[in-house]
DNA sequence: CGGGACTCCTGCCAGC
DNA sequence: TGCTGGCAGGAGTCCC
């Protein structure tokens, strides 16, 4: 499931791929993806320059020289593929399940193919169709409707324990929501948070507002801020390592996936007390912790 | 308005 | 062996 790490392994993907190309064709085989594409969706982009490839929050943006930029959103289970001219093909991010992925290259689910003029095609192929795409018109990041109420980006400077304590005040949910939530801070997904959680020693079902009530609270949120940076960080670099090797048909991206510490381990004895990892559902998704280290 | 429940979608897999 | 129900979850919507 595609995270900020994920994302951003993409966007750094694309860049030498895209980057002073220019859009060619969009070939679009269905009319909306999660949500309805725009009426002029091919038009906007055939013809126009690639000024540079981004990321904001969990979102790929491709800019181009008139101002405006595609946005993209790989949901679950979304994938784009780099087909070069010369053949043979390269993936950027398969955050699905790869025999799958592998034992239907018919396309089935290849709901966007792009070309550019040196004749490679990007291909966005997404089973679970809960990926998204859209474009922003010139000068608007600030104001498109998946945009405007995105927090901080968790490297830039508007991430820190004075923010979360903002965010956090007065707030009941439960930390693992709050955290969740694309406003307070953006890019975190179900996987980090449980990470982020566990190595901050944070109960995620700890009331967020708790963390927000007094000074003294402020070193663990201090905390919470670093682990966030430190796993996303380590995870892009992995991410980045595995992409490098990802030139074959037969490459996995799955290799960060060893490092969790509790995601996914529901009865494994925690690395640090050797208790064993709880799973619980909060706001229907999984939660794992360890209920002796996390308070 | 905050917060929880529900919804979308398809593939996988455990269990019968 | 083949079917089925439950589960996966990002994020928007709906309702209390």
């Amino acid at each position: 499931m595609p995270e900020l790490p994920e994302v951003e392994t993409v966007a750094r993907g694309l860049r030498p791929v895209m980057e002073s190309r220019r859009i060619v064709t969009v070939e679009l085989r269905r009319k909306s993806l999660r949500y309805p594409l725009p009426r002029d969706f091919a038009a906007r982009l055939v013809n126009r320059g690639i000024r540079s490839v981004g990321r904001r929050a969990k979102y790929v943006l491709v800019n181009l020289d008139n101002g405006e930029a595609l946005l993209i959103h790989l949901g679950m289970t979304g994938r784009l593929t780099v087909l070069p001219a010369s053949g043979g093909q390269r993936n950027l991010g398969e955050f699905y399940n790869e025999e799958a992925a592998t034992a239907n290259p018919a396309g089935k689910h290849d709901h966007v193919v792009f070309g550019l003029d040196d004749g490679t095609r990007i291909v966005f192929t997404d089973p679970r169709r809960f990926g998204a795409m859209d474009i922003v018109p010139e000068g608007g990041e600030e104001s498109h409707p998946r945009l405007k109420d995105l927090g901080p980006e968790p490297f830039g400077n508007g991430f820190s324990s004075a923010h979360l304590a903002g965010r956090f005040r007065g707030k009941k949910a439960p930390l693992k929501a709050a955290l969740l939530d694309q406003g307070v801070v953006a890019g975190l997904g179900n996987i980090y948070v449980c990470e982020a959680l566990f190595r901050s020693g944070l109960s995620p079902k700890r009331r967020a507002g708790s963390l927000a009530r007094t000074a003294s609270v402020e070193p663990r949120l201090d905390t919470l801020v670093r682990h966030i940076r430190d796993i996303l960080e380590e995870a892009i670099i992995a991410g980045g390592s595995t992409l490098q090797d990802f030139a074959g048909a037969d490459g996995s991206s799955g290799a960060y996936q060893q490092r969790f510490l509790v995601y996914d381990r529901e009865g494994e004895p925690c690395t640090k007390c050797r208790k064993p990892i709880k799973r619980i559902v909060q706001s229907g998704r999984s939660t794992f912790y360890c209920p002796a280290c996390q308070k």
